[in-house]
RNA sequence: GUCCCCAUCGUCUAGAGGCCUAGGACACCGCCCUUUCACGGCGGUAACAGGGGUUCAAAUCCCCUUGGGGAUACCA
């Protein structure tokens, strides 16, 4: 049997790291196993659910490039599929019509509560047999009064509840909609999920859908319950503990590859390898190999992983996810180098996107003014002469190659007889305005000869403006 | 309250009874490299929650305690 997952948020809010996890694992597993992964939207409360919640979740799973090979299927639109099979519970006396209103079902559970007792429904309708003919009701599952019921967990092991800690559960509201439980069950046998793969706060709800799969003639399904993910501050993963939806980490300047990287390790080990590549993670990936227990996201390390994929992913590729980041801290690109040739130069010294943008300004457009600490200690009347020799040298170069530029660098140090931080250091805060950037012939290269000559003018008159005031 | 799950360095984790004087990674701290900032290299600090068992031997198995988390909806 092909091995089949599915990924199923409700469109509550956007797509979050922990959804995404789920979401990645599920897809692994499918691709490891040759199977297949569908997406399935839970929209049953028509209240909580909007479009706008759904399309930040289609947009958060293609941007990790967690591509879905069948659906976004959606259960507003299979009402009247849940509405047969709840009939055919009713029909088998599965199930059964319940009249207490709210209120009663209310007051009996405060009253249980108030006792120590589980809460749970006391079964007033259950068998009441033939009942008003137009008055409201919800459909109740009739749970097994006794017994247990037993599950494997993929990554807990054997794990039993007692049906009498179950109660009966409403499958359909009095307005006649479905409610989750059951159709989680009646899409996952629809769909022929093989291996369900959720979030722990799932486990409680295994039991009630194992009994209504038993009571549907349907084959249960393989769970996976994975532990949930916390802040940084080891405290449940919130709103409060800062970027929690994905698309908020592309925002802040982090590669899907990063991110898939850092979210797969979360939870999920083999052996010492903290680095894998999109093909190493299908290949590699096992259930068998997932943690138990609850892991806090730690940004130190995605920004670790980020760096890492900036300084190892194909320049050509990083520069298109860059552009973005252009365009959002205004930087017009088209007057400079090849966006790719910045990438190089800089993705050794930046930790995000949003860094290397930041960084790269310099190649693309006139600093503002000199950064005064920088400026204060390199641009002083002494170094003029330094300046204008290497700024005349430079003007009569007609290759303006990485070789030949650091063999004019060289050479002025070498003529003035002075060590390169005399030459070097003023050439660099000249240029680029500040007092780091990559390489002296690396960074002049890509500026251009042009800019480089009138910045270094822009230098020498600020020199002159500093001395005249002194 | 009741039920369920979990517990190795600050964090992510390796560890399936002897290979553990507990390994790796991030972060942190040194040193080296260096015309800046970085990258890189080398080294260091740092953990089996506590208590009982089982066993010749326990981080690994069992029980209890403690501490976290989850579920107890006409939400998903």
């Amino acid at each position: 049997m092909m091995v089949t997952t599915r990924f199923a948020p409700s469109p509550t809010g956007f797509l979050h790291v922990g959804g995404a996890r789920t979401a990645l694992y599920c897809w692994l597993h499918a691709k490891n196993k040759g199977g297949k992964f569908i997406l399935r939207i839970e929209d049953t409360d028509v209240e909580r659910s909007t479009q706008a919640a759904v399309d930040a979740i289609l947009e958060g799973m293609t941007w990790l490039g967690l591509i879905w090979d069948e659906g976004p299927y959606y259960q507003t639109k299979r009402f009247d599929r849940y509405k047969d099979r709840a009939t055919q519970l009713l029909n088998s006396g599965k199930a059964y019509k319940c009249y207490c209103s709210k209120e009663r079902v209310n007051n009996l559970r405060a009253t249980q509560e108030a006792a120590g007792e589980t809460a749970r429904y006391d079964g007033k309708c259950r068998d009441i047999g033939a009942a008003p003919v137009d008055a409201p009701y919800v459909v109740r599952f009739k749970n097994p009064i006794d017994g247990v019921v037993k599950f494997t967990d993929h990554v807990r092991g054997d794990i039993e509840f007692s049906n009498a800690q179950l109660d009966d559960l409403i499958i359909q509201r009095t307005d006649g909609t479905p409610t989750y439980n059951f159709c989680v069950v009646v899409d996952d046998w629809d769909m022929k999920i093989t291996d369900v793969i959720r979030g722990e706060d799932h486990i409680n709800n295994t039991p009630r859908q194992i009994n209504i799969y038993h009571a549907l003639g349907a084959t249960v399904p393989s769970f996976t319950h994975c532990a949930m993910i916390l802040g940084d501050d080891g405290a449940k993963l919130s709103k409060r503990h800062g970027a929690v939806s994905v698309m908020q980490y592309r925002d802040e300047g982090y590669l899907p590859e990063a991110l898939k990287n850092y979210l797969v390790r979360l939870g999920w080990s083999h052996g010492d390898q903290e680095i894998f590549n999109e093909q190493q993670m299908i290949d590699l990936f096992s259930l068998d190999d997932i943690n138990k227990a609850p892991s806090a996201f730690n940004t130190d390390k995605l920004i670790w992983l980020n760096q890492h994929y900036i300084k190892t992913l194909d320049p050509g590729y990083v520069a298109e996810h860059l552009i973005w980041h252009m365009k959002e801290q205004k930087i017009d690109t088209s007057t400079g180098p090849q966006l790719s040739e910045v990438v190089c130069a800089l993705s050794e010294r930046a930790k995000t996107l949003v860094d290397l943008a930041a960084s790269s300004r310099y190649f693309f457009e006139e600093y503002k003014e000199f950064d005064p600490a920088a400026a204060k200690k390199h641009l002083r009347p002494v170094v003029k002469n330094n300046l204008a020799l290497v700024q005349q040298k430079l003007s009569m170069l007609t290759h303006w190659t990485d070789i030949a530029l650091q063999q004019v660098i060289q050479d002025t140090a070498d003529e003035l007889n002075v060590g390169m931080g005399k030459i070097g250091m003023p050439l660099r805060v000249a240029i680029t305005g500040a007092g780091q950037s990559p390489s002296l012939e690396i960074t002049l290269r890509l500026i251009g000869k042009e800019r480089s000559i009138a910045r270094i003018t822009r230098a020498l008159d600020f020199i002159s403006v500093r001395e005249a005031a002194q």
